[in-house]
DNA sequence: TCGTAAACGAGACGGTACGTCCTGTCTTAAC
DNA sequence: GTTAAGACAGGACGTACCGTCTCGTTTACGA
């Protein structure tokens, strides 16, 4: 996965968990481990979490069970890794000193996750175990939600700094007014085209932009 | 359950689906059909839908295996019923005379089935299946959201003429805005208290409120 | 197996275990039965009992392993019942008169039985369990051998009787005279012709014979 | 282990198998292979050849899984390797004079290794696989079983010599009669006392005396 | 006194089988 | 003809061993 543990802090694979324990023995299969999450990645997308079987991930990745079962102690340790893989790089808003265009990006950084790579697909398989699982939504809460939570914070301090923005402006309802919609159409359906992004940004920003004077 | 079943044609219960064939045998146990619903519910809700075991539903039920298949095909038909009669009762938005206390109140209703009523956990465990798989997805989109879209689409409608909103506020957009910020903090986390409802309306109709002049 | 139980009481199977309970359900199929003591008699014949697979008993037999288990809790429980319904048919010695003819018999049943029967290759694959594991032992000793070793006495009090063995002669020390040598070869190999049996019946009697006068 | 290797010729031990190899590298540990040795007996004896588990005896013995499979390619071949040594010193008949007591002395070592001595354990657990499974059961028939036929061959022969014994006295006979009685009783139960080898010893002498004149 | 070469303990590897559980169907006797 | 009960074939679960393969380390011999 990323270079940078310390954004992810939550893995349950091999790289972090059990510590690479030195001492004998022939060491892990960095292969082996990609190999899984390739393989998981797919299974995952096909047949969604119901019909996740470990089986047969192991099968298409050429591993034995066990190797699997070695790293991940159960379906949702192993889709969690992945669901962190595959959000991390899509958190981050550069500051472009447009405070509209930025609140065009955190909407936009969004929708292109979803829309155009798997994450969105794997996201759409585990919404449920987030929602209900602990084991999966705590450790997904304290990293990818709590990262884009602070990016968006960081915008709206910009926009506030600028005067773009209502001095009381509150960052959490605006991740959600920003956010909240393309999850919204992620799972209960709508287009998730570009548009989308423009209407929810301009919206958001109108209500919260400040006065004249 | 729901008393219109126009209201909700995707049914798949024994109640429509093979109709209530006349002719000889003994009739469908009512007492069945709830303790099915009932249990199929908890077990729902203590498990999630990854876990959900169609044996467990039957057992807790006191039923055969067969009496729950007579009557619902399979795993995703029996939740999409649950679903269906859980979600009825909390769509319709009174014309009270006031678009900011009608925006009010579409969000509140979300928040409360959400929040206070076993249609919460429910959806929690559902979500990924009506994002993912279409038995489940298709019929749910087609009966509640669309009856939310189009109730939120008269408040809207009635904003407008009220002269309240802008005459261009999409309703789709506005039931984004408005029930999105719900369903986020459903899934990922946040606080669903009264004034999450305030919030989101005051800013939807700040947003959407017509100029001055 | 055969007819009479009382005849083979250590029965694991359907038949006799978990008791024929009456009450709902399907019966139990006969059919399967079958199959699986059919299978089960080849793989153990085939594989010998260290390579003895549960799971291609089920497979051959067309059967899952959930009614294999169902019947049998374990590979050895499954192995006794096959041990007797083989061994049953080959204990009784008839009374034709001649005591040397019917430790002739004695011999010849238990040769014939390793030598022309299943039974043979499957005594061959079970007799380390029957030496080591209470579990088969302890039925088969109750069982078979004990029917043999009975059997045996009836003959030589017979012989007794008719003044062809000596009145001190002991039963059990006959016993493993007469079937002793026939399982040493089988285990430790050499002929098992029928002259191996005439051999040993015409050492036996004239070991045992009364003397002259 | 047995210091002359051309009684046990069918060794599978590093000993003799792959020549210790001249040249370089660190020579294999004796130490290790007793450990071996001794943790197989241990183990094959707690739970029998079925439940005889290679990893289990590397574990004991302290050692690799490699370092048991470098010198013994199967468990069959361990096992055997553990018989031979176990076997060996109880097979040698003295020249005492007495024919009736030589006999004594054949069935009294096949009955003192079996009772008083870890080969009686080891034989129990391994008697399906000789009788079974050419890799164990051709060694032991060649070498072990051969020996004790040419012992009582011999004591045969000195008997017809000293007129104690018939002519006619066939040797394998005497085995089977002799040995025969004693794996009978270990396998099927019964008791191992002194008084078996007594009985069956004066029996056989007296079946193959010679007639007094 | 140093390579060099093989053995060492450890433990991961791809597999196979275990015994359990669940799926969706089928088969009873009872009502 | 429905009911509860429960057996059916099939197949995935997570665990345990198989026999093989790397690791990093240790030990003896020959140069």
């Amino acid at each position: 996965m990323g270079a940078e543990n310390q954004d992810v802090p939550y893995r349950n694979s091999a790289d972090t968990q059990p510590a690479p324990r030195r001492g004998g023995g022939r060491p892990r299969s960095d292969a082996a481990n990609k190999a899984i999450l390739y393989a998981a990645r797919e299974e995952l997308v096909e047949h969604g979490f119901t019909k996740f079987r470990i089986e047969h991930v192991a099968t298409r990745a050429g591993v034995g069970k066990a190797t699997l079962y070695r790293r991940w102690s159960s379906k949702e340790a192993l889709a969690q890794d992945l669901l962190a893989d595959l959000a991390a790089p899509h958190i981050a808003v550069d500051d472009v000193g447009d405070t509209r265009q930025e609140l065009y990006q955190c909407v936009e950084h969004a929708l292109h996750a979803i829309r155009d790579t798997p994450f969105g697909a794997v996201i759409r398989a585990l919404v449920s175990q987030i929602a209900i699982n602990p084991k999966l939504g705590d450790p997904f809460r304290a990293t990818v939600v709590q990262a884009r939570r602070e990016e968006i914070a960081k915008v709206v301090a910009r926009g506030i700094e600028r005067g773009d923005l209502r001095p009381d402006c509150a960052a959490d309802v605006a991740t959600e007014l920003l956010v909240g919609p393309v999850y919204f159409r992620l799972i209960f359906g709508g287009d998730l085209g570009d548009d989308l992004a423009r209407t929810i940004a301009d919206t958001v920003y109108l209500a919260f932009s400040a006065p004249p004077d």
